[in-house]
DNA sequence: CGCATCCCGTACGGAGGCGTATAGGGGCTG
DNA sequence: CAGCCCCTATACGCCTCCGTACGGGATGCG
């Protein structure tokens, strides 16, 4: 019979649980919310779990970060990387990751802490991962290298700035259904559009 | 004779001296940066000089967020406003306002803080004040009400990812002159080009 | 059942931040 | 120059968090 070792407290935990939980917190409080001891209290245990698992606070936070960084570039880019069509699956990025990212604030937050070297160095590498695969889409469409560089960089960053606003101040987005809709289509004519 | 009470150690100080510095603190490390006792240390003080001043941290943070929302919205948008060409107005403000904000950290951090309600007011009220302007000006470039308003929303989006960029991920962005008037050439023509 | 290993609970010391109380110094005014 | 008011220094208690020490319960295995 399987252990069935509940979701309650009172189970054993694993250094994979810690990571779990200190990913919804960073998204909800940024870096200060990874926290050992409140960590502890959500996890419905103590420190004492804690140190067996980890050294101590930054290993989780190196952690926390490898985790995102996973879940992100390899995961969203593999999700869409088998449509054949570069047009196509440009389109599917613009509909599924905002879908996919944009209630999640662990992004944004993470800029706020980016004197923290781990920080830094995690946005780097997702950043210039993800550029490189829309100049890599845009360059399958026909623009030229350098024009496929800095049309990403502006898709890219009108992205960011998307999800930034998202968590700002969401009402100046499009709320309605149709509102979207046509959003997204200003968006895609303006962003794609060849003379 | 004026009252020469240099800038070191020693001098009285008043309110604003502590929002000034706070300011600095809030870019470098955040909402948490903004804190009673190492302020104290940088304006080589101590609390006692804090409390008279103000009644606690949390109104310090109210006073800083409001003076950074002046900075801002009166700032910057008075000193591009007195060009009557609306086109030039626009470009005036892709060339100025990245030139004045990209390495003022603290629109990117603040949203870090967003749960914070009084941060989030104010970055409510900065972003609706500017996405307004931007629109106004499409519309006296001819743009439909709703379709200024959708690229309004697009431009800023954009303007916002590149501050966010600009200190995620400097490196990606366009960096030596040319490339950086190149690329703003491309943004300029993908974002206000019409059919 | 007995026992070793794994994992957690608890208690402690230290650091740093908030807010308060209170004494005192320095400059302005009469 | 005397006194008063504005501002600052210092000391204290409290809270939260980090990290360590160590005791002890649970769990799997023979």
């Amino acid at each position: 019979m399987a252990k069935d070792q509940g979701k309650g407290a009172g189970r054993r935990l694993t250094a994979r649980d810690w990571v779990d939980e200190a990913l919804i917190a960073l998204g909800e409080g940024g870096l200060a919310s990874v926290a050992v001891e409140p960590l502890a209290k959500r996890l419905k245990t103590t420190k004492g779990s804690f140190y067996w698992h980890f050294a101590n606070r930054e290993a989780l936070i190196d952690a926390v970060l490898q985790r995102w960084e996973e879940l992100n570039t390899e995961g969203v880019i593999t999700a869409v990387n088998d449509e054949p069509d570069p047009e196509r699956r440009l389109r599917n990025l613009f509909k599924a990751v905002p879908a996919a990212t944009d209630g999640d604030p662990i992004e944004v937050v993470l800029v706020g802490s980016v004197r923290h070297p781990q920080v830094a160095a995690a946005l780097r590498r997702v950043t210039e991962r993800r550029i490189d695969y829309v100049t890599q889409i845009l360059a399958e469409l026909g623009f030229p290298a350098d024009e496929a560089r800095r049309r990403a960089v502006l898709i890219y960053t009108s992205h960011l700035g998307q999800t930034h606003l998202m968590h700002a101040a969401p009402d100046v987005l499009p709320a309605g259904r149709d509102d979207r809709k046509r959003y997204l289509e200003t968006v895609l004519e303006v962003l794609l559009h060849r003379d």
